[in-house]
DNA sequence: TAGACTAGAGAACGATCGTTATTCACGCAA
DNA sequence: TTGCGTGAATAACGATCGTTCTCTAGTCTA
């Protein structure tokens, strides 16, 4: 075979097998930190689960928030891909709101789901330090935001939104306390509810 | 004045104000573990908030973990009682329903909320040790049979209470990421047509 | 007054944390 | 072959954790 194998272009140096090494080592960390928590997962683990010497390491990720960072940022693009994944897999504009419980139904009942890591990450961490936090936060307008784009294309009330997103919150501390995937069924029940009230009633408008 | 002072009786010892130690412990450092977290307050800090040397400390408390149950049990006992009075303040069947998410708003804009301490703890210590968690989901399972003997009460099928705690549950967690007191409000708007729903129309029966 | 017991202040202990320095083995140009 | 420099393994560092031990001062009983 001719010899032209992918190598490393010496021109820019190593940070493209750097940006591999990163993405790895983020895949590979991520579900320890999702079932443990980020203070119950040192520094060493994290080299034994990797295989990425600790100076290494610190080399790819200035500190451990670094990566606890980056971690957030890959929770908050996978959520992001499977909620919008399920939300158009159907043109039904009713459905395209429902399809939100039937994306947490789905989630509550895989293997070792453990409630919303950001929830968790704001238990943990929300009392110290500002950054993740923040990024918390971010996450969670930015579901809001989402969900009221669908609502408005729907042509619902912009009071609708918010309450659906209560209600997705709600369920997913629920079913993580309770170790149940009942509460998805019943926020469901509840969203059909309020779909059907805001839909067919007129939004309401300030008196003059 | 006579010397009438309360003494400790020599009969039984000392217990009756180690229970009072305790209790005072408890109450000083409630807030302080609502505030950071578990791990982020120290037994070194602990002893400088309370007054009580370390020696004592761990005489009225066999280990740490001990008086983080014994603060989520203070914790619990003061949420149910708020709760209750909210509710029982009103005779109003559809009025005690919605006191609950009256009771949430006014705790959203207490100064330093900062999230259900509940669902903080199951964030923090949830994937670690499993006595913590499992007076979470006690707490949690409280508040929805509570609720769900106020709404049988009413008159509501059992599908309501649920969808309400659930309703609570969310406006909770948003209301403490987001840093604001409207999810309550919104999660009222929300629950007022869920008990409507449920009320006006007959619950539903299985099918023969 | 003397002595035995107690409680408090704080040092000390072992463990573990995040982070850094040291050691050592190996690929490569001269 | 001989230095040289890179990278992996790991020891070490300072800090902090929960917990225990030491030392000392004081109080109460006989």
């Amino acid at each position: 075979m001719t010899e032209v194998e992918v190598r490393p272009d010496p021109a820019d140096g190593v940070p493209a097998e750097d940006a591999v090494a990163r993405a790895m080592i983020i895949e590979t960390v991520s579900p320890l930190f999702y079932a443990r928590g980020f203070t119950a997962v040192g520094m060493d683990e994290l080299r034994a689960v990797t295989g990425v010497s600790l100076k290494r390491l610190y080399r790819l990720f200035p500190s451990k928030e670094d990566i606890i960072e980056e971690v957030l940022h890959s929770w908050r693009d996978t959520w992001e891909a499977n909620l919008r994944a399920q939300v158009e897999s159907t043109q039904v504009p009713r459905e395209r709101l429902l399809a939100v419980f039937d994306f947490l139904a789905a989630w509550f009942i895989s293997e070792g789901f453990r409630g919303c890591a950001f929830i968790n990450s704001f238990g943990e961490l929300g009392g110290i330090s500002g950054r993740i936090p923040a990024i918390v936060r971010a996450q969670k307008k930015e579901f809001q935001d989402y969900l009221s784009r669908v609502a408005t294309r729907v042509g619902a009330p912009d009071t609708l939104a918010p309450q659906l997103a209560i209600l997705a919150e709600g369920a997913l501390t629920t079913a993580a306390i309770a170790g149940s995937a009942e509460p998805a069924r019943q926020a469901r029940a509840a969203a059909e509810i309020l779909i059907d009230a805001a839909l067919t009633r007129p939004a309401p408008v300030t008196m003059p």
